[in-house]
DNA sequence: CTGAAAGCGCTAACAA
DNA sequence: TTGTTAGCGCTTTCAG
């Protein structure tokens, strides 16, 4: 395909008898440049339409003006949310974003990592993959100077600036609420055991508990490395619960996918009229639609994506090496529905948030 | 912030004692540099961990390998399996993917697009945005040359490739299956009337009335212009059809988010045990997890993603201007569940397919 | 106030 | 087989 043709700064030149130094003076404003010149460029450039080739300018200022962005899963609610906080600063501050998604895989994370390397991005932002344990390929570009930022899924492997949701507080409260409720056996669906977020949650979990006097059981904690992206692994792990002998009461479920698989499930289970209390991280916007209507613990997927970007372009901007990093930590927000709640303690009919 | 230090053929040329161009050519494997200046060369480079300057050969190719894409929001389901269909390709194919939203608005859409083509991306993917009319912004880079491929909503005013569902087909099946059941009043919610996809839907609504000797009545049809990204709108039309003196039995709805907000409100209504059959466009994973389970026109979003992204790639790596141009049609697939179903014809069990 | 020239990293004539 | 040079589009000393 023959590349459509643009115009430059030497065209310009060209056609007003200036030199290519001048034009670009002129065209950034230049106190050097008299006005009558000035005014004679912009006017020029503007009725050509003149753009700026910024690959160009990406080679002399060794910089891109674009930061690229590693997903699990975009179509993944909390993620999509995120990537919406993301580029709702990044375009503000004239940065591009190229997304990538890992899929869970390790391997996947580092090929994409190096891609974006290789493409000259000026910074990272970075969730990590539910396999992820080595960390090699990010921690060779941190030590070349490379800006990271992790959201989400972070590490204590690599120092830098961090955001995530207050998972151990969400899964404390959601817990408790169980507990209130009057469950007795809460099981634990969650992701991959690497994951920061698993750490916090079940923490969070085993918090509730032992406040309330509850014994924690291990066999009521159920991993799935693949974080619900094979539905089979959390069908598995529920089938063993229940046909267990630790049959829970409850179940309170880590991450979007788990989730909503575990429902699927569970509505099977219902139609042998086996009552379970539910609750869930998840980001969806029609927990409302479902049946039962679902009790979701709900993250700030947004602000976290804005404050990590926000933290990115001010290291990516800093004038000198960043040396004090900061773990900023949102809040999440229970919203209960029905699934959680006893039948005999009757109905609600509005979604309550504490 | 310091950039950090990256090695160029020039540190190889230097480290071994040749010049940048030998370094250059033995990296390639030209035919001219001796096999042990290649060796030299590629376990030198291999040492030190050489990666090209992807910003420098851009400059140098004029192109970027990257290519864009304009959604009109990530967060929805038929978009994000889409982009994943994109880059599964795109990524194979060696080209990044620079997604951008439109969020529906025609502004935002006609920037992203100057943006991303002031980005030197070889080439465009798009689905229009409801609100767009005027389409000069595309206009104008397709005639400079720029490949353009149109997925989901088109136009017929550029002349490229483009791929779509079967919408009216898809509506038509669904419009039918409505009547089969024995709906007689069925209502069309819809999007903003400027998109293919509205009118294709509409079209196939209303044959499949003809078929069965429906008289289309106008008054039954709503549109919605932000595509339902505004929940009021959608509130809106259904108030004005369920108090006006038409009062369906049925609803069609056209789009992912106007299903689930349409569901949304048809749930408050049904609390008034009113007794709505339903089906809606949409490519969520959960519509068994609905209440009621709900009947669904699925796209093949990840097939069309990628279709379009081969059409698109051969359109950039072809040698000669590409005239011969096709608009391809992928199959819809109604996926039936209670929502659909007269209830007093029983319920089903299990989703059907047709 | 304006121009000439160098250079960002790489490739490709053209020389040798 | 290897080196020299020019050039992709732009900015920025350094000279006028």
């Amino acid at each position: 395909m023959m590349r459509f043709e643009t115009v430059t700064i030497k065209d310009i030149g060209k056609a007003l008898n200036l030199s290519t130094s001048t034009v670009s003076r002129a065209l950034r404003g230049s106190y050097e440049i008299s006005n009558e010149t000035k005014k004679l460029v912009l006017e020029y450039a503007e009725k050509i339409n003149y753009r700026p080739n910024p690959i160009a300018l990406s080679l002399k200022e060794r910089r891109s003006h674009s930061i690229g962005v590693v997903v699990s899963e975009i179509a993944n609610n909390f993620f999509s949310q995120a990537i919406n906080g993301i580029e709702s600063i990044a375009y503000n501050r004239g940065y591009h974003v190229i997304i990538t998604q890992a899929h869970e895989s390790q391997e996947r994370e580092a090929v994409n990592v190096q891609h974006l390397a290789s493409r000259s991005i000026d910074g990272l932002l970075i969730s990590l993959s539910s396999e992820t344990i080595d960390l090699s390929h990010l921690k060779e570009l941190h030590e070349k100077g490379l800006p990271i930022v992790f959201f989400d899924r972070i590490t204590d492997e690599i120092e830098t600036h961090k955001v995530t949701a207050d998972n151990k507080l969400g899964a404390f409260h959601a817990t408790e609420h169980l507990i209130f409720e009057g469950y007795k056996k809460i099981a634990h669906i969650t992701s991959s055991p690497y994951l920061s977020i698993t750490r916090d949650r079940l923490e969070g979990y085993k918090e509730a508990l032992e406040k309330h006097n509850i014994p924690f059981n291990i066999g009521l904690v159920k991993y799935c490395n693949h974080g619900g992206m094979i539905a089979e692994e959390v069908e598995k792990a529920l089938t063993s619960l229940f046909t267990g002998k630790l049959k829970p009461d409850a179940i309170f479920a880590a991450g979007d996918r788990i989730t909503t698989v575990c429902l699927g499930v569970l509505k099977k289970i219902k139609a042998k009229k086996v009552e379970i209390g539910f609750t869930g991280f998840t980001n969806t916007n029609v927990g409302d639609l479902f049946d039962p209507p679902l009790t979701a613990i709900r993250q700030p997927a947004f602000e976290i994506g804005q404050v990590a970007t926000e933290m990115l372009i001010q290291m990516i901007e800093s004038k000198r090496p960043v040396t004090k990093f900061e773990t900023r930590v949102l809040e999440t927000n229970l919203v209960i529905r029905e699934s959680s709640l006893k039948k005999e303690g009757g109905k609600v009919n509005n979604a309550t948030s504490v």
